[in-house]
DNA sequence: CGGCATCCCAGCCGATACTG
DNA sequence: CAGTATCGGCTGGGATGCCG
């Protein structure tokens, strides 16, 4: 049996719950803000990035983003073959919760280091 | 063998990864932000805001937050028993992410339906 | 290079019953 | 009222190996 789109179809019982669905998922967020940061990025690029995400991982959680809406997948039909991952206009939206949320982490963890 | 506070001993790699693994779960966000809305909740209040959790999981939840403390939790010793939460105030610095990916995840949802 | 197929497990989460 | 206790399942995620 195909595996449903299960982020779009399910009815969001409260928008908050919809909304952490979208980018909840162990990499999502970082995914996310690697790509605004580098505007594009290959996929061995953010195998690196994400030192220490499985190709499997990777794989499954950007064609969830890319499912979503959220992110942009270029496939460059050569050989070697190269694809891009970047941001769509929808994801680029989350970028400043993003961000906000980076600087609460950042001070977060100055403050257990003190 | 006690259970460890995952998210305090953890080492973050990465301020993003370390906010989302805070507030991530399935209820967190639901229960962050109703703590805002209404300042303080007694716990049935909780449950039926979140009319689609268990006690187990919003206890279980409830003390990972005051662990993490984003959260506060006052006792009162009466009979029968009263127990209010509260944002912390580092709780409430999140507030603002959450009330703008509550406005995106209101526009989305708004787009699904159209 | 950028995947996919398989197998497997931990721990998140649910259902139900009980208690100070 | 505000929880605990116990059991069990489901699925997100990990490890490994193969492919165009």
């Amino acid at each position: 049996m195909l595996k449903m789109k299960k982020y779009l179809i399910d009815e969001p019982s409260c928008p908050v719950d919809y909304a952490f669905r979208r980018i909840g998922g162990k990499y999502k967020g970082r995914i996310l803000w690697y790509l605004h940061l580098k505007t594009i990025m290959r996929y061995g690029e953010l195998r690196k990035t994400l030192y220490d995400i499985t190709p499997k991982m990777l794989t499954q959680t950007l064609r969830e983003l890319e499912d979503d809406g959220l992110v942009n997948r270029k496939v460059y039909h050569e050989v070697p073959p190269k694809v891009e991952y970047s941001l769509t206009e929808v994801g680029s939206e989350l970028i400043p919760f993003i961000s906000h949320l980076k600087d609460w982490g950042d001070k977060q963890i100055a403050k257990i280091k003190s």
